[in-house]
RNA sequence: UGGGGGAUAGUUUAAUCGGCAGAACACCUGACUCUGGAUCAGGCAGUUGGGGUUCGAAUCCCUGUCCCCCAGCCA
């Protein structure tokens, strides 16, 4: 075993248990996963695991991925959420070998319920929904059998072709599997395997009527398709022994399945009734608002598929439930984008600088790094001109301590350009400051005094001759409490909403060189953070979204230091 | 409560199947810096409780505790 076979075979439990299988000439040797989505709802952040794991390791070994839309249920499915997945998928960074359809495989499905009938294991049940729960037993209690259970093959193969043929109405009657209606795992208490369902399916259109339950359709899904090793979360472990029961029955091609724990977030919800809610209700604007945990959010938001790819490679594999903090996906957002994103000089909430010795009307255009952190990036020309503007919080009339920006008298560096000193205060009748009047130093072209003289200040700044206007888009967590779900007493998730996680700035004045930004291209602003073109831009306006802030020691000092009453100050 | 799964710093995890509990995030110092970014150095902090076997236990045994999943004609 080679060094990467190992560390392969060694990084989780199912990448183990799957080089043994390999190993043991199981399967032939060969492996094959599937990422088997039901198209009712966008991907999440929390599918990023399960995809990645199913497509990571038929790369590791030579095996294939295909992508299967389980399809069985056409009362919540459409075929927007089968073409927003597929394109998900791929952002993500994965290409499927096959796209498939449980759908297609309704003929063969039938085909098998009636071999189940003619081996007397499966029966045509009248008993009505509420007569089958009751049935069922507890969890603590066995279930007892239905009157329909024994009845006769012909009776059941002749009953099972009326089901199809639509005699019967939703609801009338289900086939289920006759197994056992004592065992201690539910599941295998006579599970149903049909349903009559009189609706249109996005697929098979009106061709059907009986519609098959999950778990007679995935194994037998599996089986078709080949697959070696399929991989599903774990509260599918219970359903593992009646995977294996139809397969079993059927004495066809036996797959294996593995469970795993799905991928949580602290300040998150990925349930898809929950998510479908935000959206029904108007908390956000669609699946891809940028506050959402879908990955059509994310994206949107400028979030790199990278990071998600990391992070889910630093949880790994396991069967321990866990939530992780989503400071960590955070943090291997900043990280991407910091290696990746180019930066740009843009001014949020701009407050007016007037360089008072330099020349009305003239332009000069001084040279800005694109990327300190890759030198390949190159560089690009920015217009400094008489009319700058710098973002009002870089300004203070009365500052505190360990304020290094711009204040009356103070020296500052304007980030590739030059020292700027503070002389005059303008404001209006009101006392509001409206402009600054400051001096450049012109020997300081560059960034550099000759003089050697320091400043502890870079601020970031735009010309406002030359500035492109935009709107900026800010967004907060869209839950303030760690776990969304936590609500007291009547109240539900909802409850635990941020105000008001989206703000939107609409004074915001860029540096011409964003016009050549493609939409969903993230940059950075300089000091300020992530920000990301929206499709929403259009000629005359520039929208953008900020997916992330940078980290913030100067917000952390302010708030860790004791705030002075005015009264105080000075 | 029947059945099944799980528990290692605040969080997410590693520990080559009994041999020095190692990382990352978060947090706190400090250095450096033309982004209060990044980077670098350091710090804080852990094996679910109890008992046993052993020279030695996160790991094996016994016994508790806690958490998650299952009673859809959802997936």
């Amino acid at each position: 075993m080679s060094d990467s076979d190992f560390m392969a075979s060694s990084r989780d439990f199912i990448r183990e248990a799957i080089a043994e299988d390999i190993h043991a000439g199981r399967f032939d040797g060969r492996l094959q996963t599937r990422f088997p989505p039901e198209p009712n709802g966008y991907l999440h952040i929390g599918h990023a695991k399960a995809i990645g794991l199913n497509f990571d390791v038929a790369a590791e070994y030579n095996g294939i991925c295909n992508l299967r839309f389980d399809d069985t249920n056409p009362l919540k499915e459409e075929q927007e959420f089968v073409d927003a997945q597929l394109a998900d998928i791929r952002w993500l960074g994965y290409e499927p070998a096959n796209v498939y359809y449980a759908s297609d495989y309704f003929v063969q499905l039938y085909e098998w319920a009636i071999e189940l009938i003619e081996k007397g294991r499966a029966y045509v049940d009248d008993l009505s929904q509420e007569e089958i729960r009751a049935y069922r037993g507890t969890l603590t209690q066995p279930g007892s059998e239905s009157p329909y259970r024994n009845r006769s093959v012909e009776e059941n193969l002749d009953l099972f072709r009326r089901m199809k043929e639509g005699e019967f109405p939703d609801g009338a009657k289900v086939l289920r599997a006759k197994i056992d209606m004592g065992s201690p795992n539910i599941n295998l208490r006579d599970p149903v395997m049909y349903r009559i369902r009189h609706v249109e399916h996005q697929r098979t259109g009106n061709e059907w009527c009986i519609y098959p339950m999950y778990d007679w359709a995935h194994g037998q899904s599996d089986s078709i398709e080949g697959v070696t090793h399929s991989l599903c979360s774990l509260e599918y472990l219970n359903h593992r022994p009646l995977y294996d029961w139809y397969l079993d029955a059927l004495d066809v091609y036996h797959p294996q399945q593995w469970e795993f724990a799905r991928l949580h977030f602290t300040y998150t919800v990925t349930s898809k009734r929950r998510l479908l809610r935000l959206v029904q209700e108007g908390y956000v604007n669609g699946w891809d608002d940028p506050r959402m945990p879908t990955l059509a959010g994310q994206r949107r938001r400028g979030v790199p598929a990278k990071a998600l790819r990391d992070l889910c490679d630093h949880v790994g594999v396991a069967r321990t439930n866990s939530t992780v903090a989503i400071d960590l996906l955070e943090y291997y957002i900043r990280q991407e984008l910091n290696r990746t994103a180019n930066r740009v000089m843009g001014v949020l909430d701009p407050l007016p600088v007037v360089i008072t010795n330099f020349p009305e009307g003239e332009t000069e255009w001084l040279e800005a790094v694109n990327n300190p952190e890759d030198e390949s990036a190159g560089s690009r020309h920015v217009p400094f001109s008489r009319n700058l503007l710098i973002e009002r919080a870089d300004f203070m009339e009365d500052p505190p301590r360990k304020f290094f920006r711009l204040a009356p008298g103070r020296e500052v560096r304007l980030r590739w350009g030059y020292f700027i000193r503070c002389e005059n205060v303008i404001k209006d009748a009101r006392g509001n400051i409206v402009a600054l009047h400051c001096a450049y130093d012109p020997e300081t072209k560059g960034g550099y005094a000759p003089d050697g003289r320091k400043v502890r200040g870079t601020l970031h700044w735009v010309s406002a001759d030359h500035a492109v206007p935009a709107e900026v888009r800010l967004y907060e967590r869209l839950f303030k409490v760690e776990n969304p779900y936590d609500v007291p007493e009547g109240q539900d998730f909802t409850a635990n909403l941020t105000a008001n996680s989206l703000s939107v700035q609409n004074s915001a004045q860029l540096e011409p060189s964003v016009q050549e930004l493609a939409v969903g291209e993230t940059v950075q602003f300089e000091r300020k953070g992530y920000f990301c073109l929206d499709p929403d831009s259009d000629k005359e306006r520039l929208v953008f979204n900020r997916a992330i802030s940078l980290r913030d020691t100067w917000a952390k000092i302010q708030a860790s230091t004791p705030r002075r009453k005015s009264g105080e100050r000075g």
